[in-house]
DNA sequence: ATGCCTCAGCTCCTGAGA
């Protein structure tokens, strides 16, 4: 089994890509984040031309989730039940055994900001959720666009980026509070080489100086640990014409 | 330096992203 996630940035701009790369890497789910349009605007009929199903959750100009799948993705839920939000950023269903969580952590723009409060209230609901899913799915995947670092190894410039937005303490703690639910970044279950990111600016040639940060994610739960045989970044969209500002994250399972 | 990209939208500028 073969699980992806992907900031596309406009789903109505990086269709094409999408599919392109699905054709490439057929994965059973792909989780999309940023997919920036409203629900009667997805484009369903293009990814079941390609073979793929879809479940969506989207609004309009920002934000906006989806998992692409395979096979049937049962007992969709939409957003993080009991906390009140007017952002599409979570999508969760059940793909052969799998709970598969896919989302987008809010951004939080500069600590101090009623954003970056936001994204605090966001990250312990987030866990409150998790963990309740977790009681009920031992095989769970936690993937997405985090927009948190994990440590130093994450971040190009850690000196320069110190206490900024993705690289704060408290922005930390709160990503290792998810990983003391249970959860293991699948990418550190491996070698990669240092400087290892999924997302670098547009600006100034970033992802050309590789000048990024890894803040895009797969976590999976302790049953699910022992079936991991690799996870990687796939940098090749991002040498695209018009990429993505980030890569996409692949997972393979012995499943 | 409030910019250097890129995208959406009540689109010739602004807000937001990260």
């Amino acid at each position: 089994m073969q699980l992806a996630t992907w900031n596309i940035n406009s789903l109505t701009v990086r269709l094409p890509q999408v599919l392109e790369w699905l054709a490439v890497h057929p994965v059973d789910v792909l989780a999309l984040q940023e997919i920036k349009m409203t629900d009667d605007k997805f484009p369903a009929a293009e990814f079941a031309a390609a073979g793929f199903k879809a479940h969506w959750f989207g609004q309009k100009t920002y934000n906006g989730v989806a998992l692409i799948t395979r096979q049937d993705a049962i007992d969709v839920v939409r957003n993080i039940p009991g906390f009140a939000d007017d952002m599409a950023r979570v999508i969760t269903a059940t793909v052969g055994g799998v709970r598969v969580i896919g989302a987008y952590f809010p951004n939080g723009q500069e600590p101090g900001s009623d954003k970056f409060e936001y994204k605090m209230h966001w990250l312990k609901a987030l866990r409150s959720w998790v963990r309740t899913e977790m009681e009920q799915h031992p095989r769970l995947v936690l993937m997405g666009d985090y927009n948190i670092t994990f440590d130093d190894a994450d971040v190009w410039d850690p000196i320069g980026l110190k206490d900024t937005i993705h690289c704060t303490d408290e922005e930390r703690y709160q990503l290792r509070a998810l990983v003391a639910l249970g959860l293991t970044d699948a990418h550190r279950l491996f070698p990669h080489a240092p400087k290892s990111f999924s997302w670098w600016d547009y600006r100034d040639f970033g992802f050309r100086r590789n000048r990024g940060m890894r803040i895009d994610h797969i976590l999976v739960s302790a049953a699910l640990v022992p079936l991991v045989k690799a996870c990687e970044i796939d940098k090749t969209p991002r040498k695209n014409e018009r990429p993505s500002d980030h890569a996409p994250v692949l997972l393979d399972l012995s499943l």
